[in-house]
RNA sequence: GCCCCCAUCGUCUAGCGGCCUAGGACACCGCCCUUUCACGGCGGCGGCACGGGUUCGAAUCCCGUUGGGGGUACCA
């Protein structure tokens, strides 16, 4: 067995000139994780906004974790969001296949290529050995491995394999120091030593991620690696297998990295997996629309200007460049992202808007899958009403749910009977004679509002809060509902005065 | 322990040596608008972690300290 070698570093380094390709290239464990996206969508822009190309490859490497569920959602994800990709699993390209757990082969070859060349070589060591030898040497146990079978003796392999040991394969790491120019961070350097020589491939012969992950970046020609920042300490480790991928003739150059900061939740942990706010879908299903949540994310350490930050998908493309990224992790701030999603809703096409909120009333059950003629009447009234005052479009259709449900089954929430001051009963009986006085053909938002104003506020000189807050109730079930009189015409006249008389009773009827 | 990253209002950030008595957004607090709630408008509260340098001049550059985070796996 020959001594093990490291690569020479003469690797060249992408420049300017040669076209962005970047990828995003996750694991399919678990639902899509905001920080994840993130990455996703930060990989998105920089290829469109410099005219390259994004790679989607899928890092199903560990059987063990990894699900076809995670798959499907990461699709569906990025299918929502509209993050689109030029070669990739769905897609194919030129680089096929985009599933790790179909490319043994192109491992196993790479891998009988370092082993020729000398840069892997076979360890037998267990763990409890290596730290025995630290202990035994007075070294600090924790040190990790310590590179003890780069020199094995053909005796000593002969030993162990007489043992029925069955050897990892690991790299031999340069003796010096690993520099590299970080996108987002600049130069940074790790001294020799501090990284032991890894594990490329497991004693049963499959190849880790520290091995696949940068021979399919190296394949797939990727410029540009951005990731997040946990891959920070790894890549001395990529480099030095670039070195060697590139001196086996598998890498063309060397790629940038670039590493993004993380997305943290509550007091100063990363935001885990266990919150609900670290699901995408989780986010999605509360109402975000595509428009809001990318604009937040991109938000999560890149900035358009110095005073706007609501801006679209265009915006972001045209701008984004990952040299502007910032270094420190950033909080996910939900109430922050609603009012970012707030203001896209706003910004929504009315009629778009009013599309958008059919799944979310469909969840709620309030229309069928299909919409009635009188179920697509409402909407389309109350979709403008709804718009200007929400955040969420799963608050949308709660507001307007009273609308969708039969006069007697009405939700009357305890708040509703509150606050309504003293005359309820006279002045729910004098809005009802006035809205009686209205007839079928003439009731209208402006018709409703006179006669109310009439009867309420100057012949029972109530204050509007109190008058309107009553017959709000009666009507909507609630203290706080879309514009009232416009909700009145939408129900119809009969539906009004019909919910004003159930609530006269209930009022009754808690004394 | 060792290695690496990070450090401007509560939060996200602008700032890349003089334009900063530090700007914006969210949140919060007032006021206005108002049929509720929102939206919108106006105003307020609130920050350069600390200590040394460098410089005529430092939030900006350098060093250190402290504080946070990550890595140190036959996970990714």
């Amino acid at each position: 067995m020959s001594t093990p070698t490291a690569a020479p570093a003469d690797v060249p380094a992408v420049d300017a000139a040669t076209p962005v390709r970047v990828r995003f290239c996750p694991s399919p464990t678990g639902t899509p994780h905001v920080g994840l996206i993130r990455t996703a969508l930060f990989n998105w822009a920089y290829a469109r906004h410099t005219g390259g190309k994004l790679i989607f490859r899928i890092e199903d490497t560990d059987a063990t974790r990894d699900t076809e569920e995670s798959y499907l959602q990461l699709l569906e994800a990025l299918r929502w969001l509209g993050i689109d990709w030029d070669e990739g699993v769905e897609t194919g390209g030129p680089h096929e296949p985009y599933r790790q757990s179909q490319r043994s082969e192109i491992y196993q070859d790479v891998i009988a290529k370092l082993r020729h060349a000398g840069y892997i070589y076979e360890s037998y060591s267990t763990p409890e050995e290596v730290e025995a030898r630290h202990q035994a040497a007075g070294r600090d146990p924790k040190l990790g491995y310590d590179n003890y079978d780069r020199q094995l003796t053909a005796e000593q392999v002969e030993a162990f394999r007489a043992e029925g040991r069955e050897p990892v394969l690991r790299l031999r790491m340069p003796d010096e120091d690993i520099t590299f120019t970080d996108l987002v961070r600049g130069e940074i350097t790790f001294k020799a030593g501090s990284t032991p020589d890894f594990v490329v491939v497991r004693a049963n012969g499959q190849p880790l991620y520290t091995l696949v992950n940068p021979v399919d970046d190296a394949l797939m020609e990727i410029t540009h690696v951005l990731r997040g920042e946990d891959l920070l300490s790894s890549t001395p480790r990529q480099i030095a297998l670039y070195r060697a991928l590139h001196a086996v003739g598998v890498a063309k150059y060397m790629p940038a990295f670039g590493h993004l900061p993380y997305v943290m939740g509550e007091g100063n942990k990363k935001l885990s997996k266990r919150d609900p706010e670290s699901n995408l879908f989780h986010h999605r299903d509360r109402g975000f629309v595509r428009e809001g949540l990318l604009n937040y994310l991109a938000l999560l350490g890149w900035s358009l200007s110095a005073d706007e930050d609501i801006f679209t998908v265009d915006e972001l493309v045209e701008h984004f460049d990952v040299a502007d990224v910032l270094g420190n992790p950033a909080r996910f701030d939900v109430k922050k992202a609603e009012a970012i999603n707030g203001t896209h809703i706003r910004r929504l096409d009315p009629k778009d808007f009013r599309d958008r909120m059919v799944p979310y009333l469909q969840a709620l059950g309030l229309v069928g899958d299909e919409l009635s003629g009188r179920e697509a009447q409402l909407l389309d009234g109350a979709a403008p009403l709804v718009q200007e005052r929400i955040a969420l479009l799963g608050e949308g259709a709660d507001m307007m749910a009273f609308l969708f449900v039969a006069d007697d089954q009405l939700e009357v929430e305890d708040k509703a009977f509150s606050g309504l001051g003293d005359q309820v009963l006279e002045t729910l009986d004098a809005a009802t004679s006035a809205l009686q006085g209205i007839a079928e053909s003439e009731w209208t938002t402006e018709n409703i509002e006179e006669a109310l104003r009439q009867a309420l506020i100057e012949g029972l000189e109530l204050k509007p809060r109190k008058a309107f807050g009553a017959v709000r109730s009666a009507v909507s079930g609630r203290r706080v509902s879309p514009p009232l009189f416009e909700s009145m015409e939408l129900l119809g006249r009969e539906s009004s005065l019909a919910r004003l008389a159930r609530f006269r009773g209930l009022v009754e009827a808690r004394g």
